[in-house]
DNA sequence: CTCGACGCTGAGCAAGCGCTTAGGGCCGTA
DNA sequence: TACGGCCCTAAGCGCTTGCTCAGCGTCGAG
């Protein structure tokens, strides 16, 4: 269990040993939860005392929602700009899952957190999180519609297809492990091949049928 | 947040107590997750004082496990039908993504304690729990085999495909919620067609393309 | 040199945790 | 009526939890 992710993960925070805090938060929430996790552990793992941590952060909750608030902002960040950027809705929309699903593999750890301890939250901490979830959600919606105007996809239920294809991106944070896992990149690339297919109009299904080899 | 779901769920299961306990344990898991549940709340909830859930069970990850086995059964059960089924491998991937969307919308409550409440396991309750999640994979992976091996799916990555159809599914109980969501068979149906579009070959496409009837 | 601000620690508090234990009512059998 | 087994509760034990607080060292400003 090594963490050769987070480059410069949490990058220019505050004082340093803030920052210590958060990426050791970060590895304990994602290894046990939140609620398993102890002030105690987490310090420790900053190579601090217990007291310490609250330095920095008024309570563990608001740990936890410093980690969700920077990590949810960064996954819209990854759709933000596959969303603007130029191009065929199927390939912003390849684009999207490709590295929305990457992100998901590669920052599993920091993923899981986003996804998976939005309980933990305390109620107007959740309200702020939620407004950047819906944010992610309407930016995949706006380019399934925009394929589905354009006639490249055929989508009957739009809003359920793109629920899907960010559920389908979201799991990832929960079965992929940096040890057993083929590479993020290639969890990209299946993912934005399937999603691919699942939209695709019939008729237009001769552009990816010469595959996803670059 | 009524309960309209689990009809006959826990089934002849001992004194009638235990099953009371079983279906507290699985509504209070489902809600707040293992750690934040105390044993207090849950015998609160089968109206029964804290002491009586020690008779029944020998400790709170007992509780747990039991109904984490149960739902790993009732959930491969549910694959094992539709793997099982005549038909086609289209017809049968079919079967067994509606089915097991459907089950992870319909109880959602016990989905959610069986697919994010693995980490709370014992060591020992953990292996026989994975021997369950890794028969479930196997079941659909043959499906996808199968499919290809009559040239009605094309499909480069076999054990990745089928990760992914999975994965979709179980993430259904994620974000399914009884109240703001679709029907459960709705989210089958479209979860199946979904699924169906990933794998199919192109030349197998016109017999999707006149829809599910039969 | 003095001094206040900052970052941090050691010790510890109140509350809540999982779980145990002693005992009480209720049942079917004799 | 007597009795053994089954369910259950009231009380509480030992421990861990999130968090606090008095005090200590370091360092830049005056």
């Amino acid at each position: 269990m090594q963490d050769v992710q987070e480059p410069a993960a949490w990058g220019g925070v505050e004082p340093e040993a803030a920052q210590r805090l958060l990426t050791a938060g970060v590895e304990a929430f994602a290894e046990r939860g939140y609620h398993a996790t102890t002030t105690r552990d987490i310090a420790g793992r900053a190579g601090m005392s217990p007291a310490a941590l609250y330095i920095h952060f008024k309570t563990k909750e608001e740990l936890l929602f410093r980690i969700s608030r920077v990590g949810h902002e960064r996954a819209r960040a990854v759709i933000a700009a596959a969303a603007e950027s130029e191009g065929t809705a199927g390939e912003r929309l390849a684009y999207a899952v490709r590295a929305f699903a990457r992100w998901h593999a590669e920052h599993h750890t920091t993923a899981r957190v986003v996804q998976y301890e939005l309980a933990a939250l305390g109620e107007e901490h959740y309200a702020e999180i939620v407004a950047l979830r819906r944010e992610i959600d309407r930016l995949v919606r706006g380019i399934i519609e925009d394929g589905v105007r354009d006639g490249e996809f055929a989508v009957a239920d739009v809003p359920g297809t793109a629920l899907a294809v960010l559920s389908l991106c979201v799991d990832v944070a929960r079965w992929f492990s940096a040890a057993g896992s083929r590479p993020p990149e290639e969890v990209g690339s299946l993912y934005a091949d399937l999603v691919g297919r699942m939209v695709a109009a019939p008729d237009a299904r001769d552009a990816r049928r010469h595959g996803p080899q670059k």
